[in-house]
RNA sequence: GCCGGUGUGGCGAAAUGGCAGACGCACAGGACUUAAAAUCCUGGGGCUUUAAAAAGCCGUGUCGGUUCGAGUCCGACCACCGGCACCA
């Protein structure tokens, strides 16, 4: 495919349309020149900078670390096969635009790019093609960084990472290690190292000790039901699974017992969740965080299974403690660990069928397609702990063993579930809740007042809920029967895969004593541990990974054997952050010199005392809503108790941008053949155009659709830019010059002249006027992210100075600055040639400092001012600017199209808004 | 079902409780041109009255409220988009 920048630029001007400005030569031009510059190199604390650079030149010799900082982060992409799509560049434009207002603002900005490589696109290619990952990787990463420069984005590109990277992978198994070899301590509530756990007394052997050690650490292996695909031959995360089907590819999902490392990520569920109060999110994404860690308060209540030993007892999780007079039955999860036990032997045939047709189902079917209750009667009973009655326990698989304890009590009369599964079932259904309102107290959900509750002890009747569930929770702990409990719908973060492109864990298998199989963490010396060279990638039927085929690798000379499942692609997202502070490290993931300039606070904080900023800006899509922004804040928190970085949260403010849709508003798509391709786009319109038309579309935050025509709006804009700077004649004489050359060269737009009208001499008030309207309007905006607002601004500024005869130079320079960061490159060149042509000292414009307006140039003389009467508009007077308040009462009363409205009535009111409006109030 | 977001011209949109529709697209008219493209200028919410200038009325999803004044604040509802969902 002919997709070369240069092609494509040829070929477009080679295109019958007369184009608006030469971006094809000034685009590569200055791409080139900040390369070679290196211009958008963030300064570490401790880095000398050279004289030459421009961030010296603005700032002299001063450190870096003296500069404030600006750490402002995209997330990285994952270099598809596809190439980039033109919902990349929407927030990448974002972030470039701030970034470069920033630098002019005099800050350091950190603004980095980089690569999420490892995952199952490249691997299913591998498969199907046989070439090797990191080729097509490799080729991928090109293309997509190819795509990204054209588009003129100041990322500081001496940063650019690559989860593949053996150099940045060692660190992700690094930092396995750390959670390996750490443990939550509830009395801290942090993670604290392995070794400062404390045994329980009972333990005395060192295998007990490990053992118990094991089932500690925050990571650790478990044999629980886990989320298998076949299709695409691994386990997956609860995350990325929807609606019973892989996220990739829409496959089947079932649950099957495989052993698999965990995080233990919902030991910190209370933290995530209250720690989203000092994050500037947004309030939907917080709302999609809450949701999916899912805290519930209620009340862990023991329920005794009748006629048996009585230390068997079913123990419930309910938010509706107050209730528990109405439980009239229990109900187990097929795979509770109690039902063997509880099932009577008339009932153990339909049990045992029910079990084996329940393990049968997907997910999909337990839930979605799951109209009708299913249940059977397991034989057991249970004992009401405060009726006192026998209660029947039942097993259906509406109650999931993921979910609580995995069994419920069943409030038939005030639960939807319980009362359907009841009535389907024949079994009693009891009010003890009355509706304030009076509706019918069959199936009410809500809180009211506690009735049908009492027994020789307690009484809840006439309470209303709240303190209903209060008092009974007392009572059950006084009784040593339930306490009052916190649940989290939250599960532990399934961390291994059975693929090949991922990173292998740092861990080997060994034998004890005892010749059981345990687990064992490699060295640090040992990192990176290196993926083995594979001829065939496929996932294996058995579930066992691709790596166990490469049996030399496994086998250690020492008898132990390597884990070989790999991690999930988050592994590599989780931390990316971190590592571009200090990329080139080969002694630590970052120094903590830069962790603390760059994730540190220089600014004052607001409310609670323990927040720092982190990343100042985080801008990205919604969909890693609850995967990779909840795994990363985990492991930061991680890094954070342990002391490896300063901020409890990793990202200070995050910023959600829409999702960009074709132009038939329909989500873009290969099937609807609605997809823009970006590169079309660049070769039509130019770098500049292209990123000022995303920003221009609307609110970064909303979804909007595509527009060409859109393009050609903003396109035209530029080319009146152009045009208000450079003289007509002169270009086309380029224009004439370009058609006879064989290749477009830079050096031609050299013999571009400025427009004569460009003139060094002081600006008329009106001028000033415009000018500081727009700076204003400009910084404003960029302040709030307002882009579209911004650039109608420099709309406004244009429409106005394209009619005026003399351009002072002065107001002229401090409009590019402006356009300086949405428009970069033709900023540039008519910033240099404005230099150039009035032989001023070259300043590069990327750090140029920021226009300041002047509140005074923007005062009027007189001010038109509408009137009302009764509210409505009839008339506009023109003031003076210093009228009083009486003066300007006079003259709306005396408006011509006033009076009318006035006759015959009594003015009783007059509002008068200081510059603003009069409003008469007469009847 | 629950939670969140959004509803403004033909379209993308803009409006610290104070002139609704800035800016742009599309469209229409004009200038330039042999012509077209490009460019430049002008005009566009609806309805009614008028030959016209002009004037009046209506208008920000629907209904109601607060206010001198509501796209904006409050209450109820409707539609669309996104998330979660047998979560006890």
């Amino acid at each position: 495919m002919p997709c070369d920048g240069a092609f494509l630029r040829i070929a477009s001007l080679m295109s019958s349309e007369r184009k608006q400005y030469p971006f094809w030569l000034i685009e590569p031009k200055w791409q080139k020149f900040w390369d070679e510059q290196q211009a958008f190199r963030a300064w570490n604390p401790g880095e000398s900078i050279p004289a030459s650079h421009p961030f010296a030149q603005r700032h002299g010799h001063s450190p870096a670390q003296e500069r404030p900082k600006f750490y402002i982060l995209d997330m990285f992409p994952y270099p598809s096969g596809a190439g980039l799509h033109v919902g990349h560049p929407e927030g990448y434009t974002a972030t470039d635009i701030l970034s470069r207002y920033r630098r002019a603002l005099g800050f350091n900005v950190l603004h980095p790019m980089g690569w999420d490589a490892f995952g199952l696109p490249a691997e299913q290619y591998a498969i199907k093609t046989g070439q090797h990952p990191r080729t097509t990787t490799e080729q991928n990463i090109a293309t997509f960084k190819r795509q990204i420069k054209s588009l003129g984005f100041s990322y500081d590109w001496s940063r650019e990472i690559d989860t593949t990277d053996p150099k940045y992978f060692k660190w992700s198994q690094w930092i396995f290690l750390q959670l390996y070899n750490s443990w939550f301590n509830p009395a801290t509530g942090k993670a604290e190292p392995i070794e400062k756990l404390p045994y329980p007394p009972e333990l005395t052997t060192e295998n007990e000790n490990r053992a118990y050690r094991d089932t500690k650490r925050l990571a650790y292996v478990s044999d629980a039901p886990v989320n298998w695909c076949p299709e695409l031959g691994t386990v997956l995360a609860n995350e990325e699974v929807i609606d019973g089907k892989s996220e990739v590819g829409g496959y089947p999902v079932i649950r099957r017992p495989m052993r698999q490392w965990m995080l233990r990520i919902t030991a910190f569920a209370e933290r995530l969740l209250e720690d989203l109060e000092t994050i500037e999110w947004s309030h939907s994404l917080k709302e999609m965080q809450r949701n999916w860690i899912g805290r519930s308060e209620g009340a862990q209540v023991d329920f005794p299974v009748a006629d048996r030993n009585p230390n068997y007892k079913i123990t419930v999780f309910t938010t509706r403690p107050d209730t528990l007079f109405g439980a009239t039955y229990m109900v187990l999860s097929p795979e509770h660990n109690l039902v063997d036990e509880i099932t009577t032997p008339q009932q153990v045939q339909s049990v045992r069928a029910y079990q084996d047709e329940v393990s049968r189902k997907s997910d999909l079917e337990r839930t979605e397609l799951a109209k009708e209750k299913t249940g059977v009667f397991t034989g057991g009973y249970a004992i009401n702990p405060v009726t006192r009655q026998k209660i029947p326990i039942w097993i259906a698989d509406y109650v999931l063993i993921s979910y609580g304890t995995g069994a419920i009590m069943a409030v038939p009369g005030h639960d939807t579930r319980d009362l359907e599964f009841a009535q389907k079932f024949n079994l009693p259904i009891v009010q003890v809740v009355q509706p304030a309102g009076g509706e019918d107290w069959r199936g009410y959900v809500d809180d009211g007042i506690s009735v049908n509750s009492a027994n020789p002890e307690i009484s809840l009747n006439g309470l209303p809920t709240p303190e209903a569930k209060k008092k009974i929770t007392a009572w059950l702990e006084s009784k040593g029967v339930g306490e009052k409990t916190i649940n989290y719908k939250l599960r532990d973060w399934l961390f291994s895969r059975q693929r090949y492109w991922g990173e292998p864990f740092p861990i080997v298998w060994k034998k004890d004593q005892r010749g059981e199989l345990c687990h064992e963490a490699l060295p640090e010396s040992a990192l990176p541990v290196l993926p083995p060279s594979l001829d065939d990638y496929k996932p294996t039927p058995t579930g066992e990974p691709p790596l166990a085929r490469a049996k030399h690798w496994v086998q250690l000379p020492d008898g132990s054997i390597r884990e070989t499942n790999t991690m999930p692609q988050w592994a590599g997202s989780c931390w990316y952050y971190l590592r571009y502070l200090d990329p080139h490290n080969d002694q630590a993931f970052c120094s903590p010199e830069a962790e603390h300039y760059w994730m540190g606070n220089r600014r004052v904080t607001h409310h609670a005392s323990r927040i720092t900023p982190g990343v100042d800006l985080y801008v990205g899509g919604t969909e890693h809503a609850v995967l990779h922004l909840l795994y990363a804040r985990f492991w930061h928190k991680v890094l954070f108790d342990l002391g490896h970085v300063s901020t409890p949260e990793p990202f200070f403010k995050l910023v959600n941008q829409g999702l960009i849709l074709g132009e038939d508003s329909q989500k873009m798509s290969k099937s609807r053949g609605n997809v823009v391709n970006p590169d079309d786009i660049l070769a039509q319109y130019g770098a500049d155009a292209f990123r000022l038309y995303e920003m221009f579309m609307g609110p970064l935050e909303m979804v909007k659709p595509w527009s060409t025509k859109g393009v050609e709006g903003v396109y035209r804009f530029l080319g009146r830019v152009w045009r208000l700077f450079v003289d007509e004649a002169s270009e086309v004489e380029l224009e004439q010059q370009l058609t006879t050359s064989a290749s477009p060269d830079p050096n031609l737009l050299a013999s571009v002249r400025l427009h004569s009208s460009i003139q060094d001499v002081a600006p008329a008030a009106s001028q000033l006027k415009t000018l500081h309207a727009c700076i204003k309007k400009v910084t404003e905006d960029l302040e709030g992210l307002r882009f579209n607002t911004a650039i109608s601004a420099m709309m406004i500024f244009v429409n106005d100075a394209i009619s005026w005869s003399v351009r002072p130079r002065s107001v002229m320079k401090q409009f590019l600055q402006l356009l300086g960061p949405f428009a970069p490159h033709l900023a540039e060149e008519l910033f240099a040639k404005l230099a150039a042509t009035f032989n001023e000292q070259p300043e590069s414009l990327s750090y140029a400092s920021w226009p300041k307006f002047d509140p005074a140039l923007l005062v009027e003389d007189t001010l038109e001012i509408p009137v009302q009467v009764n509210g409505k508009l009839r008339d506009r007077i023109v003031v003076a600017a210093a009228a009083t308040e009486e003066q300007v009462q006079a003259a709306a009363c005396a408006a011509e199209k006033v009076r009318p409205f006035l006759e015959g009535k009594t003015v009783k009111k007059m509002i008068v808004v200081p510059k603003k409006l009069v409003n008469i109030v007469a009847a």
